[in-house]
DNA sequence: CGATAATTAGAACGAACGTTCGATTTAATT
DNA sequence: AATTAAATCGAACGTTCGTTCTAATTATCG
C-alpha cells in the first residue's frame, strides 16, 4: 500500500533537481508510449534520460511510482488547458470545440504522455490506481457537463454515453494518426465537431 | 523473419489437437487482456491452459506467434459475422446498424480477443505485423464503405475520418463498459447509431 | 498386444527484470 | 579551500522471463 506524497524536495541547493525529474518523466513517457508499462524496463528509460540505472531511484522509489507521477502529471496539464479554454468560450458549441480542439491539441503537442495515460490506466493498482481515477473523473465530469449543454431538452440522447463515445473518437487517433501523412490538427477538430453535432446523414 | 504458414496438423490420430490449441488461445487472451501482452508470460497462459510450460511450444513456436494466431482467427470470426449481416442488410442505414451492432455484440461475447486484438497490434513485428495489418486493413475497408454510402453526396464529410471517429466510440468501450452497470448492448447499440447519424444536437 | 506417432512433463539455459547498497562524484555553503 | 549535502554510479541480489532439450506419457493403429 503505497503512500501518496508528492516528494517535497527538502530545500535543494542544486536547481537542476526539478529539471532533472522532468526529463526523466519525458524519457519514461517516450519509451512506454512505445513498448508499453510492461515493455518498459526501468534500465532503458535510464538509458533514454542519459542517467545510471540506479539514478532513477534517487528521484522514484518504484517504476509503479514513476508511471503514477507520469499520469498525475499530464492529466494535471490537460484539465488545466481545458479550464482555461472553456472560460473563453461563450457558448455551448464553444465549449464542446474547446474540448475537442483542447483534446486533439494536446494530443499532438504531447502524444508519449497522453497515449501513456489513455493506455496504461491498469498497470496501476491500489492507492496510485485510485488516485489516478480520481483525476481521471475530474476530467471526465468536466466534458460530459459541456457534453450535456450540448443536448436539448427532451432529447432521448444519454449524457453519459455520449461522452464516452466522445472520448472513444477523440483517444482512438493513437491509433491512426501520422503527422506525415494527416491533415492538420485543426482540420481533425472541425469535422469531429460537426459529426458530433450534427452527425453524418445530414 | 518468422515465417506465416498456419501449421497443417499432420493427419492427426489425436483429434484433441484443434481443442487443445482453441483452449491455449482462450487462456492466452484471458490472460493477455488482462496483464497486456508484455505482462502475459507464457508460464501464466500454460497455468490457466492447464498445461505445462514446454507445452505451449508443441503448439506454437513462440510467443510472438502466439498472439498473432489469435488475432488472425478474431479478426476473421469478427470479419465473418460483419459480413453475414452486411448480407441482410438492405439500406444503407442498416448496414450503419449492422456495423456497429456486429461490433458491440461481438465485443460482448469476445471482450477478451477484441481487447487483445485492439490494444496489441504494436506487440507484434516484421511479417507478423504487415500481415495483421493486411487483415485489420480489410476490416476498416469494409466499414469505411458502409459509412461512405451514410455521407449524402456534397456533404464535406470525410469518409475516412469518419469511419476512424466510429472505430474509435466502437473500440473505447472496453475503457468502461462493465456488464453488470451498463444497459444491454442493444441500447449502446442504438444510441451510438442515432449520434454518429443524426448528431447530439438534434 | 505391440508398435508408432502425438502429446505432455521436467529440468535447465542465458538473458533481462526491479530493486538495493555502498562508494564516488558533483555542486553549493561557509 | 574545506565542509556538507545532493546527485550519480557500478556492482550485485534474487526472480522471472522466453525458449530448448530429452525423457516420459498417452492415444491410435495394425
Amino acid at each position: 500500500m503505497p503512500e501518496i506524497i508528492t516528494k517535497t524536495a527538502p530545500n535543494r541547493r542544486n536547481r537542476q533537481y526539478e529539471k532533472r525529474l522532468d526529463s526523466i518523466l519525458k524519457a519514461a513517457s517516450k519509451v512506454m508510449a512505445e513498448v508499453g508499462f510492461e515493455g518498459a524496463s526501468v534500465r532503458k528509460v535510464a538509458a533514454e534520460a542519459k542517467i545510471g540505472l540506479s539514478g532513477i531511484y534517487y528521484y522514484f522509489k518504484s517504476k509503479d511510482e514513476m508511471l503514477f507521477a507520469l499520469q498525475e502529471s499530464t492529466f494535471s496539464r490537460l484539465a488545466d488547458t481545458l479550464k482555461d479554454r472553456l472560460k473563453k468560450a461563450e457558448s455551448s458549441k464553444e465549449k464542446l470545440k474547446a474540448v475537442i480542439d483542447n483534446h486533439f491539441h494536446f494530443f499532438s503537442e504531447h502524444m508519449d504522455d497522453l497515449k501513456v495515460c489513455s493506455y496504461e490506466i491498469e498497470s496501476l493498482s491500489g492507492e496510485y490506481y485510485k488516485e489516478v481515477l480520481k483525476i481521471r473523473r475530474r476530467y471526465f465530469d468536466l466534458v460530459k457537463e459541456v457534453v450535456a449543454e450540448n443536448i436539448p431538452t427532451g432529447s432521448l440522447i444519454d449524457p453519459d454515453l455520449s461522452a464516452l463515445f466522445l472520448f472513444g473518437s477523440l483517444n482512438w487517433i493513437f491509433m491512426w494518426y501520422d503527422p506525415k501523412r494527416n491533415a492538420d490538427i485543426n482540420s481533425l477538430s472541425k469535422q469531429l465537431l460537426k459529426i458530433y453535432l450534427e452527425g453524418i446523414a445530414t
